[in-house]
DNA sequence: ACAATAATGATAATTGTTATCATTAAAACA
DNA sequence: TGTTTTAATGATAACAATTATCATTATTGT
């Protein structure tokens, strides 16, 4: 699964910028790399309480957004709802359907879909950067 | 243009969902049809205020989304930003491409992008309903 | 060990949105 | 045309997520 190089990746990457390797960071990492996907702030910050007893939100916070800097993690925001993050070092790519009654979010992927949106946004002169979530109505349950 | 059918369209769905026709509300949809798209409340706000002194945010805020839910309109969120609000009465569908960096905001619509999404919605028992736009850096100005 | 300074954690500030509520005013009705 | 009912309004407070502030702590280079 890969959490030593990622761990890796991720000390070099803050000591490449000048920052400083704590102890807060490494557990913020460990337990990130731990946790499902699509995990809130606030998810990961209680999950942290536990193993890393006066941890603070802040420093939660500031760190998912330092890790989607280095590239291991994703942003994913949805509407006004909290911001939620997933781990991107070896995933792929994907899109989220997200259902808007009853909360179903699901991961899903179609090449034509990718390369006609990154077409479409150099044919307005736009590189791409990220594209958002579709929303609908899911039949299944919940 | 169709700013009168607009208006007995609203006109029509306020009073069928057993609500009342105000002053207010006629000036908010009479400026909201004249205003450029992708307006915020606040935008649409400061317009009616020269016209319709006293009026209030919320009123301008809650219709809005009236409008909305009427049909007439159509809410874009960017991430965390200020919701945007276009007439969607008379116009078609179509998606936005937006610069992280300028703010550069433009219409785009490729119909093959259109029905993959809705199949891979359906393929995921999704019945679509809304879909984001896309994010990248434009090349151009600004 | 020391000095320099980044990081932390508590908390306050900010921002967009939504709720509350006393007052006003549509619109149905007498 | 009054009267009554109740939705709408507008001012303001509440809310929720994010971000900023700042005194204190801790890492890193010397
Ligand atoms: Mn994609
Ligand atoms: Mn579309
Ligand atoms: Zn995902
Ligand atoms: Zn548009």
């Amino acid at each position: 699964m890969g959490k030593a190089e990622a761990k890796d990746i991720f000390s070099d990457y803050v000591r490449e910028k000048g920052l400083r390797n704590t102890r807060q960071r490494e557990a913020i990492l460990e337990t990130f790399l731990s946790s499902g996907k699509h995990i809130t702030v606030e998810d990961l910050y209680n999950s942290l309480r536990r193993k890393t007893p006066g941890i603070g939100y802040a420093t939660v916070h500031r760190n998912l957004k330092l890790l989607c800097e280095s590239g291991l993690a994703n942003e994913i925001k949805v509407g006004t709802d909290k911001a939620r993050f997933e781990i991107k070092y070896g995933h792929e790519h994907h899109d989220h359907l997200i259902c808007i009654r009853c909360g179903r979010f699901i991961e899903v992927k179609d090449e034509r879909i990718e390369r006609l949106q990154d077409k479409l946004a150099e044919a307005n002169d736009f590189v791409p950067v990220r594209h958002n979530k579709c929303f609908g109505r899911s039949r299944k349950g919940a």
